[in-house]
DNA sequence: AATTAATTCAAACGTTTGTTTGAATCATAT
DNA sequence: ATATGATTCAAACAAACGTTTGAATTAATT
């Protein structure tokens, strides 16, 4: 029963306040408070506010591309030099970013709320290094893309996958209006289905002619 | 050439800060300065920073709604008893949206990106609003929904309906990464050709099995 | 045990925040 | 012209913000 070192406790800070009241609207204050840390603990440990939320998205988002990368390699070694089925591809995209919400030593449903956020907040060091590593995980997913979806169009095919992005990233940011909406109906904890349920429909989406 | 009122330019200002710099990220003096008018304005016209985000919001979100079910009715005038068309009924749902961005007396591109942003907000009042709104146009729509789609269950309709949300959402609020990451092939501003595209992706996604 | 480096701490820094105030100005109606 | 109500204004408010400081404490090294 080790307790965690001071770094790690305001990242897990961090990345609750920051996912719950946005990069603007989680104040230092908060955040040190909730993890027991003196408020000047952050500029020792991280440099400053930005560079904190630089530091909760990186911890998490490396091992997310490096696990959606390794699951598409899984795929293509399965199939050999055929090429992977479009479902198999989608859900090693979105798949473990949506599976990031059974992992609690991972952020849980935290962090893929905070992403979720993240890729509509404006902040310039943000965004780069958010669209950095998405460019990063596209050069990889491009061939195996394309090759799914012979008859897109490039036009078709970069809007897709930006409708695609919309259609994840809502549904990590937001895990409780769709049970509220459903009225009870849908079941955002249901890890599995929801990939499922997603990967048909982007599927259907992507193929749509 | 009779200049706007006091009221309009705050709500103008406001609008396009709240869309830039998020909703806590924009403060009034930056507001009150763009909109050149009295710092104290904002309190003697709104009351508070949290009202004025709600007005803002209201002045086009209503007449928005409005338009959707204007548009939906319109179909179902044009085919009588008939069953709309999938591909209408999701046009009367996304288009009147994303066509916000072309009419700038309705507050253009700058009213879309801050909806879309909005939808992510954690901010209990302004979710209320968005949530109630929404329902309002859910209630009309569900009908020529579940009848363009009757194969579809009830958790899976939903699931569905969620999806949509987000990829609308997201192609609202980031109008530039789409160009970026296409690099260059994608013209957000070619706001039907947008449209169609969406709704294409859409319709594929809804009717997947 | 002594020394050095790493870390924590309370306190304060100067800004910026949303909000309030009361007088000054404007428009309207008597 | 006078009086009344609506609006604007500069100024200040207390609170919260990110950040910095220098001493106190802890850990590591010699």
């Amino acid at each position: 029963m080790t307790k965690r070192s001071t770094k790690d406790r305001i990242l897990d800070a961090s990345e609750a306040l920051f996912a719950r009241d946005g990069s603007s609207g989680a104040s230092l204050r908060a955040i040190t408070q909730r993890a027991k840390v003196n408020l000047a603990a952050v500029h020792y440990h991280f440099g400053s506010k930005d560079y904190l939320l630089e530091a909760v998205l990186a911890r998490r988002l490396l091992p997310l591309n490096a696990e959606r990368i390794r699951s598409l390699e899984a795929y293509q070694q399965k199939v050999g030099g055929k090429k992977v089925r479009l479902e198999n591809v989608i859900e090693a995209m979105v798949g473990p970013a949506l599976r990031l919400s059974r992992d609690e030593t991972k952020g849980g449903r935290i962090f893929m709320r905070l992403l979720g956020r993240l890729v509509l907040e404006p902040d310039a060091r943000v965004q780069k290094l958010l669209t950095g590593q998405f460019e990063t995980v596209l050069k990889k997913f491009e061939p195996a893309l394309t090759a799914a979806l012979p008859h897109l169009e490039p036009q078709d095919f970069f809007w897709r996958l930006h409708f695609l992005v919309g259609s994840m990233a809502h549904t990590m940011a937001d895990s409780e209006r769709i049970r509220l909406i459903s009225g009870g109906i849908c079941d955002p904890d249901d890890t599995e289905g929801t990939i499922q349920c997603l990967v048909t429909f982007l599927c259907g989406g992507l193929r749509a002619k």
